[in-house]
DNA sequence: CCCGCTTTGTCAAAAGGCTGACAGGGCAAA
DNA sequence: TTTGCCCTGTCAGCCTTTTGACAAAGCGGG
């Protein structure tokens, strides 16, 4: 079963050259990192706006748009860490970077061992990491801290067992869909849970009898019949 | 290339070789830092105590005590940034130091520019020196001094083996938060302790026996059942 | 509207796994 | 040798998970 894939850090990766974008961004999705990509500079700015990612991972050099001009735009809506990727090694490239605002300047090609090292490295000191980690709902009467793997209901802790509490997590993070069960029990306990049914009824249940109220008529956990479960909207 | 004015930042500068040594020391201290400095590991730590530096900048290798060590035993007392300034550029050296806490590794040679830049680069992302003594906990029944190793419960001081200490330390670090237990034995003992679950077993039992009133129902070093541990919050 | 089928919810008991506790021995320093 | 520290192995107790059977609820066709 895949215990806490706590991971769950957001980077925004931007690079000219499509294919070793695609290379990274792979990379970083197999560390368990979710990844959003472009090798458009001027889209980058889109998307770090639509997806407030954790870290950015910037090509220094490209066509229109430079990577310095990417960074300094960033910097102007948002303190996250950047990180320069650059096949260029020189000391006044490297200065320049890092004068810019970045957070570290990493030169092609890099092990990936390395590349991840510095990833993480970067984010331990991101402060965002702790504002992230409460979810609420229903205006403060369901809290949800993914990190610690706690809940509150109406201000009092419930106690979740590991398996239920990864069930809740899968669900919350889809928040206002509607999931289907087959795909609900690979995302919460893993791909060889993909056809247990059976259990996943089961920890519905249990989840209901923790968290609702009324676990006849749940407010939280919905069914939604022949389709799946859906967790109310934020 | 500009060149900082009136820094009034102090770093400590840790090299086994005593001519390497004084050249770092001279250039950051043109830079406008102010500069502990000291060829010694074992003296470091007491030179991070008495002066509280803003960033530490450590030789991986040294005889005796290696940069490894003083970096964990610096994370243990401190969150001040600490770099690496190494001669060895091996991918596993890098990811080894990165991982140990470090928030940059720097292979020697390294340009005095680069060299100034990341130091700033780390220097923007720690607000300041913060190097507490004393850390306090449940209005001061739990006191603790990550410098000189001590505990303190109810006024009377409790005496921790070395293992013990680093392990509450880690703990502490923390406080508030869950932590895997793997991740907890790496942070506390060093990463080849990752998976000596049995033995984070037994010393959170002796840390209970030690630490709690009730070791049965502790209230300082939690269990969080499938996650991990927590140390109360703070 | 009623009936039967499918889907979903509930219950209880047994199996299985996790954690805490401790004994005993290796090892290094004094 | 003695002392203190650390590691391994074991075991009991409890919590968690699985399993199987059955009840209830929704849905569509006659």
């Amino acid at each position: 079963m895949r215990q806490n894939q706590r991971q769950n850090r957001k980077i925004l990766v931007v690079d000219g050259d499509t294919a070793a974008l695609e290379s990274t961004a792979k990379l970083l999705t197999r560390r368990g990192f979710e990844v959003v990509k472009t090798h458009c500079a001027a889209q980058s700015l889109r998307l770090a706006y639509q997806h407030q990612p954790d870290l950015a991972l910037l090509d220094a050099f490209m066509p229109k748009m430079s990577g310095w001009d990417i960074c300094r735009r960033l910097r102007e809506m948002s303190n996250m860490p950047i990180i320069f990727l650059s096949a260029r090694r020189s000391v006044q490239d490297i200065v320049k970077g890092l004068e810019l605002g970045a957070d570290d300047y990493i030169i092609k090609p890099c092990h990936d061992d390395e590349l991840a090292a510095r990833i993480q490295a970067c984010l331990r000191r991101s402060p965002a990491s702790d504002t992230r980690e409460e979810l609420v709902f229903n205006r403060g009467r369901f809290r949800i801290n993914l990190m610690n793997r706690e809940v509150w209901v109406n201000d009092s802790p419930r106690h979740l067992t590991p398996k239920e509490f990864s069930l809740l997590a899968a669900l919350v993070r889809q928040a206002g869909r509607v999931v289907q069960r087959t795909d609900l029990a690979a995302e919460a306990w893993g791909e060889e849970y993909r056809d247990a049914i059976a259990s996943l009824k089961l920890y519905i249940h249990y989840l209901r009898r923790k968290l609702e109220d009324n676990p006849q008529q749940p407010r939280y956990i919905l069914t939604a019949r022949g389709a799946g479960y859906r967790f109310v909207e934020p």
